[in-house]
DNA sequence: AAAGATTGACTAATCAATCTTG
DNA sequence: CAAGATTGATTAGTCAATCTTT
């Protein structure tokens, strides 16, 4: 229950810290850069299943989502060829400029924030185990 | 940054996970369990305010959520003896049992999930220590 | 005036129903 | 019929304005 606690509240705090430091930055909003992050991760093929599974959001949300970006000049919906039912992602040159800008500051942020932290690399690895052992898990409870 | 991501998406499925096994066992929200076991911890001290620093939300959103714990027959407001200007929140007979009933939910996920993690105690001490340092940075920008 | 809380307008999430394409 | 996405109704968060008590 401690970590669950504390990973709770640690995320949480530095979520909050951050998205702070962005806005005084001038930068885009945290959530804003997640998903544009994301978007760009994905080069030209991110679909907003794309979005879904990696913000561990819903289908419905992230496409919302998409609306929000395009709406506010960041990204595009263009047709997949590949595929009628769904339609690809790019950042337009707005999207692509907010996102240097954001993360340049969010690196900033969590160099001055954690950069004197020796454990960091030992506890992100424990966190992608851990949480790599919880996807295969719900897989196996999704059956 | 990876430490960063890694952190969110943990957060966020382990939260999911958490939240759907609640579900499953006719245990209340794990964001409900979540405050009530605030309410719980703080014993017949507890305001608004409580609430807003451990949750990490703002004021409006506390006072909301006391809301919803009322309508839910949760928990309920009372006088504050000692400060006319807020109330104390009581956990009624139904809260204590949601609480108690979550708790024993949440403890069986959680031991299931992370029962063989032998790192879990000095990852609980990382994250409770960078949390500390975050909130000292926090009030010294305030300044 | 400052602190605690509440409320209203707005933003973003959920779920369920629906539509379209594979 | 499955899969991908969108939309509408509901729920919960933010911020700012306001009211009461200290």
């Amino acid at each position: 229950m401690d970590f669950f606690d504390a990973l709770v509240r640690y995320e949480t705090s530095l979520w909050n810290h951050l998205d702070r430091r962005l806005g005084h930055a001038g930068a885009v909003s945290l959530a804003t850069l997640t998903a544009v992050r994301v978007v760009d991760r994905y080069r030209g093929t991110c679909r907003v299943q794309e979005l879904r599974a990696d913000l561990g959001i819903t289908v419905g949300a992230a496409s919302k989502l998409v609306d929000r970006l395009e709406r506010d000049g960041l990204a595009l919906r263009r047709a997949n060829p590949d595929d009628g039912r769904s339609s690809l992602i790019d950042l337009t040159p707005t999207g692509a400029e907010a996102l240097a800008d954001g993360v340049e500051a969010l690196e900033d942020a969590l160099d001055h924030q954690l950069g004197n932290e020796p454990d960091l690399m030992s506890v992100t690895d424990f966190l992608v185990r851990v949480d790599a052992k919880l996807h295969a898990l719900t897989a196996e409870v999704a059956r």
